[in-house]
DNA sequence: GGACAAACAGAATGAACATTCTGATACAGA
DNA sequence: TCTGTATCAGAATGTTCATTCTGTTTGTCC
């Protein structure tokens, strides 16, 4: 019975992940949604409850779509260096498409993060730490396949690559060339072989 | 003759500097800042112009104290690399330095940049330009001193360094415990010196 | 000491925002 | 085709914010 519902969550959702990860959670409107969406504002607070319970499902489906497009490949074992640079490399393309001004949603939500909400930082912190992981095992694969270091600490060299993932971006953001970006994931890969 | 200023503008610019960088442009009230400042608004609108004109000079003074703090020593010659480690161990001590809750204005506002403020793109550009280069310079003294290694592209080595930074208070912020972010540093100091 | 002008505290203004409300609409089921 | 109800577009509400205004205070110079 009665009337149906005439947007798809699924795809508003997505519009709604674009926007926060390019302007963040406070820069980005109720307003600026309904309009992205295409859906009334009925309809965004029927289907995703309040702004807030809205950027934690963005949030969720941000991370989602971040393992499945690039991280989940490093689980693979065939080629994992080259999976560890397809990862860098993407990551540059986005961050010169300027059109596009694609952010990260993670970077965002770190620094804007309130000191006290520590539920947030614990999903955040889950999230990062599953980077970290992804890039172990992947660089796990790329040890005993000759590709890097046969001493590397894969752990730690993780954690690094995610520190220096989350950096390329803010250079990004501020505008530095291709170039130059080029070169920090050269010089990334360079210090895993040694 | 006349009435004379009840505060100190050096010291209420210092405040804004703490305020924006723990919390971002957008996140901040200039109510924040008449609070923390204890200055009143005629004060503050009279001294500095607007939100947008004190935000400018606060970034600009953010810049000029993380230089004189920890980049200008990166010009002086000796024990380069120890430099370069106490930069970012201090970095590490801030980000695990709770109460602070200490930010990045740089990241803070690369994030939130808007695509056609070219203008505050290209200060932060200027800003980040500084710090590779100093870390380069660093590298090399510390490259004369057969601190690392002979071959190192140091100017491709500083924009490593600079993006790992950033990385790193990404990860700080998110509240990553101090072994996994001293973790970062060495891994990252090892890479330099192969 | 008195007068002036700049500095003060905080009220006033107008815009933007998150959220709720309202009256109109349109679709499933009879 | 008719009815009922969930959905719609957008108006209403109450809050927060940046900025301006107002009436008061105070330090300096004559």
């Amino acid at each position: 019975m009665v009337r149906t519902r005439a947007f798809d969550p699924s795809t508003a959702l997505s519009r709604a992940v674009d926007l926060f990860s390019s302007k963040g959670y406070s820069e980005t409107s109720m307003e600026d949604i309904v309009r992205a969406t295409g859906v009334s504002r009925y309809g965004i607070y029927g289907t995703f409850g309040n702004k807030r319970e809205l950027f934690e499902q963005a949030l969720e489906r941000y991370a989602e779509g971040m393992g499945k497009q690039s991280f989940l490949r490093l689980l693979e074992p065939d080629a994992a260096l080259a999976h560890i640079r397809a990862i860098f490399d993407e990551r540059v393309e986005d961050m010169c498409n300027r059109d596009e001004n694609r952010g990260c949603l993670f970077i965002h939500t770190a620094m804007q993060l309130a000191p006290d909400d520590l539920e947030t930082r614990g999903v955040l912190q889950k999230f990062m730490k599953r980077i970290s992981k992804a890039f172990a095992v992947g660089l796990e694969s790329a040890r005993e396949r000759g590709e890097v270091k046969a001493d590397l600490d894969v752990k730690a060299a993780g954690e690094l690559l995610t520190s220096t993932m989350f950096g390329l971006v803010v250079l990004g953001r501020t505008g530095f060339d291709r170039a130059t970006l080029d070169g920090i994931v050269e010089s990334t890969l360079a210090s895993l072989t040694g």
